[in-house]
DNA sequence: ATGCTACGGGAGAGCGCTCTCCGACTGGCC
DNA sequence: GGCCAGTCGGAGAGCGCTCTCCCGTAGCAT
């Protein structure tokens, strides 16, 4: 045995076969007689043999990792990261992946120059393919994948529109739960906190939500940027502009807790004088006191299927993109 | 031009120079010529050359990917992913990855076989190194790594222990800190929410709170799980037991978060009749109402140090094994 | 003019694996 | 007994890159 890493070479020796044979019992084992991968295997075991994945790789021209990207403006890394909605993502990738003996390769897309290296990588064969989970109202890098022959799949429905297989959840169907609710309690006097109206999901539960309450009068939107901050202060302009409001819907639970220090602030007893319902069912809304009535997406799921889907382009360059759409369910607690 | 991806012999040929020039004006760029570079450079652009990261990897032994593993018990993988520490910690890792070319492999290691499947992948040079994080009372998977030779780092003290680099945060002196201040504000009848007890980082948080109160009579604990529920269940107890308790310290702020909403369905104010202090200044402290008064721990810059000492470790692999323990600070809000 | 160093650039040997041939051997059937 | 099909295993050609030699040329001192 050499000083390094035991090779193919090494373990064939041992065994008294060739090369060929031990790529054959490692790999597909096509035909190889039962005894001599009995002897094969041992060698292995004798030697602690490790293919070296590299080389492999050079051949089959599969690397076994997928990189999960990232994309949003300049914000702080940790928020992404620190959203345990990405996190939900996250978890249902890879419980996917890791069946497939694959794992995620996290990459940052936050500047132009982010993208190009995370498109170099892909087209290095840094990894198989791309899981696209963008925070940006229009996201060149999908386009960009595209145009490369690189598999990818998006969380969410791609903006500057390219013909790419995503996930999504049903909007609008999810806002309308939320409509449907709060009418169904009695409230009368509704109004929003959007999201970014530049994103389109943002736009689709605001639309949605409007819709469902069309011909009860116009619905009030103060926009926010998902954050609790933003939650906070457009909750507090709502309540400005509309001192008789008794129903809120918030397009995700983060602005939903952010609106509920507010009301509370200002003395509004939830869900008595005022009902709130958010978007997500993240572990906020559960903590939330009063816990948050939300809608809630499937995300793991969501981001189960995102792998499946992905492995599939990966196996079938071919293969037509499509969309698969989950839809929301209402969760009721207490906060309407 | 061929139909596959260019390859090096591509840009060569159409450079007018050999393989091994255009690998250096690639790499090191040792010694060329300017106008040669200038020449490569233009064959590099117009080929559209990306270099196979397979084939590299096969000669350098370098892959540019550091497997950043989650070591758990048969938790729910969502748990972990969800949780915004561990996101605080990626954070930290990956803005000091990107800056060296790396990115995070992301692996689950919480079964046995899972275990092996990380070291095989290490061995097989699937990464060039780990970052361990576990959450698991006693891990096998730092001495594995230790004997496998694959250059590792830990997030939190090996349990087991081995020689291995790690940082930490000064867990006693944190605890220290929160007694200091519960004392100084007053408080005579002290209990705690302590950490499963066979978890060091549990253990030393208890030890170092008792013992800055050394001499003012025994501290009851109640042990949680770092859940949420845990801390609710904790909270009641402790409260059934010492019901004149006037100030807790929990050690994390999610049980911190539970025993506030127990504190307040026994109408106990917080903080005038009990004064709560938790652990890590995770963003529920900052969105809870009242506002948790916490030790913080410096998490980002904890997983920046991560990343830092497994390149250096990647690069130098005789490098002696160090511990880097940052200090805790005391975030003061309204909880106390 | 000769030798020496220095440096730019090419040739070619691998890195460790997979996979396509192709040869050898076996057994069943005419 | 001969032939063909079928099965098993070996030889060897790459995959695309890096890197060590080595040669050629130029610059300088002898």
């Amino acid at each position: 045995m050499s000083d390094s890493a035991p090779t193919l070479e090494d373990v064939a020796r041992v065994a008294g076969v060739s090369r060929a044979t031990v790529s054959r019992v490692i790999n597909g084992i096509r035909n190889v007689d039962t005894e001599i991968q009995k002897v094969v295997r041992r060698a292995i075991e004798e030697t602690g043999y490790a293919p070296n994945r590299a080389a492999r790789s050079l051949v089959t021209r599969r690397t076994g990792a997928v990189a999960l990207v990232v994309s949003g403006a300049g914000e702080p890394a940790e928020h992404v990261f620190g959203d345990p909605f990405f996190g939900r993502v996250v978890a249902g990738v890879v419980a996917v992946l890791r069946r497939h003996g694959s794992h995620p390769l996290l990459m940052l897309a936050d500047t132009a120059d982010a993208r190009a290296d995370v498109l170099a990588h892909l087209r290095q064969g840094g990894a198989d393919g791309a899981l696209l989970v963008s925070t940006l109202a229009e996201d060149p890098l999908p386009g960009m994948c595209v145009r490369a022959g690189v598999p990818a799949v998006l969380f969410a429905r791609p903006n500057p529109p390219v013909p790419i297989s995503y996930v999504d959840v049903a909007h609008r169907a999810g806002a309308a739960l939320a409509a449907d609710h709060l009418r169904a309690r009695g409230c009368e006097r509704l109004g929003t906190i959007s999201g970014p109206l530049d994103v389109p999901a943002s736009r689709e539960r605001l639309d949605g939500f409007r819709d469902a309450l069309r011909g009860h009068g116009p619905v009030p939107n103060e926009p926010g940027n998902f954050t609790h901050a933003s939650g906070e202060t457009a909750m507090a302009r709502l309540l400005a502009a509309h001192p008789d409001l008794d129903g809120v819907f918030a397009a995700n639970d983060l602005m939903a807790q952010g609106a509920l220090g507010v009301l509370h602030r200002e003395g509004r007893r939830v869900p008595d004088d005022v009902a709130l319902v958010g978007f997500d069912d993240s572990s906020p809304a559960r903590s939330c006191r009063p816990a948050l009535t939300t809608v809630r997406q499937p995300v793991e799921d969501m981001g189960a299927e995102l792998a499946r889907l992905l492995l599939a382009h990966i196996d079938e360059p071919a293969r037509p993109s499509v969309s698969v759409v989950f839809d929301p369910t209402l969760v009721v607690r207490e906060s309407a």
